[in-house]
RNA sequence: GGCCCCUUCGUCUAGCGGUCUAGGACGCCGCCCUCUCACGGCGGAAACACGGGUUCGAGUCCCGUAGGGGUCACCA
């Protein structure tokens, strides 16, 4: 069949029968790194031999996906497809038959009850097989029970075991890495091996994706597919990364792969990242139990590499995740203007999803417009100025919060005013510095916080925020001198009435 | 049910007979940083399924038990 040389050949083979599976992303992963590790090669076989289930999008999907996560050049179409190599499958069955190894049996179909068949049987000769595992060593099977199995429905309509075994072969796979869910399938392919005389792969079953309840990873557990984690938010780095450390690990205690220092600054890149896990991946780090596939864990490792991505990535990132979202514009002005914005902003999500979230929930609504024009304070600005003094500390009890607030908001607006960098580095800076020691001397003022609170609401209008600092760059400076003004007005007219 | 596989903190895992008073990570809690929140730093709670062996000595080896999972198609 295949001339045999040692150059390692591994293969993912999916079945385009619904979208790309994060389990089988995760069988490919360790596929294309064991082949990219030993120098050998990592083959994508469309198993499609059930013409009724498969799809056509399937296939896309599954190509896209794999594409997408870095496991497949995306100039490349699968290495094989099932459905176009009947003509193989039939000769092979012809020849079985002919040495007496296979028979044809006419019996009543299976599939279509009422009528009857020509299939294509296997004569099993029982025992036991026996094959070793690098995962699970050696397992040992009785295979009498399988009676003689059926490799085609008819000659021209071979069944998976069959083309499985068939294709393996032809395409030189050296190495079978799977999912344990095929373990004991190994043992009649091995029977089908030995029938055709062709010799039998290395065999390594990898622990099973498990969903919460500890069952198979599946559809019915919610989002399972690669794609929709892609729709989502979550970048192929993190996803790589994540599905790398689920049943298997360095021997080291690095999680965080592909990362790389320059300038003092950290970056990541899905290149990066195979080429990091390539480098220290071996089957021996396998586990043998099922691994629990766990959302938050993936999503802290997308926080990490969303936030070593490039700032212009960073950006485009925000404003897609941002897309449906009305009060957009004025949030990826602020965070495009400021970079000390868009830090604060990236750490304080881990993925896009979340960000239209907090985004619908106003968590960036000092961005979209001024706190005088928050709905909530336009029918009640009576909430606006105690928010403004609730941390407000005169020394004395007999001093008033509020005309000291108006003071102090005046103060800053003349300071800020005359500043020229404009950044939140030098911002702060200059305020610790200059202003705060200044104004705790001349008002009676407890303490820094009562200087910074009053400025940062004046600015963002909420009790959580970023610091004053960042709000200011991100505003600008004449954002930032208007808002004070908006606060000080409202401050008056509070402190004229009776 | 038969066969097969598996079993260390809630989760992912380190541990390949003594270095384990069981280490790391996520999550959780606390403290620090700090005007707030978040980030970050530090710390904490949290596990060897059980029972027998073997051994001077077992999380580590063997055998049971229990539990979990997978698989039993003319689906892949």
């Amino acid at each position: 069949m295949h001339s045999q040389s040692n150059r390692v050949v591994t293969r993912i083979a999916p079945s385009p029968t619904g979208l790309l599976h994060v389990g089988t992303a995760r069988t490919a992963l360790f596929n294309y790194l064991f082949a990219r590790k030993h120098g050998g090669t990592f083959l994508l076989r469309i198993e499609d031999t059930d013409r009724n289930r498969s799809r056509e999008e399937y296939e896309a999907n599954i190509l896209d996906g794999l594409r997408w996560l870095g496991l497949w050049p995306s100039s490349q179409g699968p290495s094989l497809r099932q459905s176009e190599r009947t003509a193989r499958y039939r000769q092979l069955l012809e020849q079985l038959i002919e040495e007496g190894k296979a028979y044809l049996s006419r019996e009543e179909s299976k599939q279509h009850p009422g009528s009857m068949v020509e299939v294509v049987r296997l004569r099993n000769p029982g025992g036991t097989v026996t094959f070793s595992d690098l995962i699970r060593g050696t397992v040992t099977m009785e295979v009498d029970s399988l009676g003689d199995l059926v490799l085609a429905r008819s000659l021209d309509a071979p069944v998976y075991h069959f083309a499985v075994v068939v294709d393996d072969a032809d395409m030189g796979v050296t190495h079978i890495i799977r999912g344990e869910d095929h373990i004991a399938n190994t043992p009649r392919q091995i029977l089908i091996q030995e029938a055709l005389g062709v010799p039998r792969p290395q065999y390594a079953h990898l622990p099973l994706l498990l969903a919460p309840d500890r069952s198979k990873l599946s559809k019915r557990h919610g989002a399972v597919a690669v794609s929709e984690y892609r729709t989502k938010g979550y970048l192929p780095e993190a996803i790589i990364n994540y599905l790398a450390l689920l049943g298997w690990n360095p021997g080291t205690e690095q999680e965080l792969f592909g990362v790389w220092e320059r300038e003092g600054e950290e970056y990541t890149s899905l290149e990066l990242v195979l080429e990091d896990l390539t480098a220290v991946f071996s089957l021996e780090g396998v586990q043998k139990g099922g691994a629990m596939f766990s959302l938050e864990k993936l999503r802290w490792f997308n926080a990490q590499h969303l936030r070593r991505k490039d700032r212009a990535f960073q950006l485009a990132y925000i404003a897609e995740a941002l897309q449906p979202y009305e009060g957009k514009n004025g949030i990826l002005r602020a965070i495009s203007a400021a970079p000390s914005a868009l830090a604060d902003f990236l750490g304080r999500v881990s993925v896009g999803e979340e960000i239209l979230e907090k985004a619908r929930e106003g968590e960036w609504r000092y961005y979209e417009q001024p706190p005088v024009a928050f709905p909530e304070y336009v029918e009640d600005p009576h909430a606006l100025l105690q928010l403004l003094l609730q941390r407000v500390q005169p020394t004395s009890c007999e001093d008033s919060p509020l005309p000291l607030a108006v003071r102090l908001l005046s103060a800053a607006q003349s300071f800020l005013a005359k500043e020229q960098t404009w950044d939140a580095f030098h911002l702060e800076e200059r305020i610790r510095s200059i202003f705060i020691p200044d104004i705790l001397g001349s008002l009676p003022l407890k303490n820094a916080g009562s200087i910074l609170w009053p400025l940062r609401v004046a600015l963002s209008g909420k009790a959580r925020s970023p610091s004053p600092f960042v709000l200011m760059e991100a505003l600008g400076k004449e954002e930032t001198l208007r808002r004070l003004t908006q606060a000080i007005d409202l401050l008056q007219a509070a402190h004229s009435e009776p």
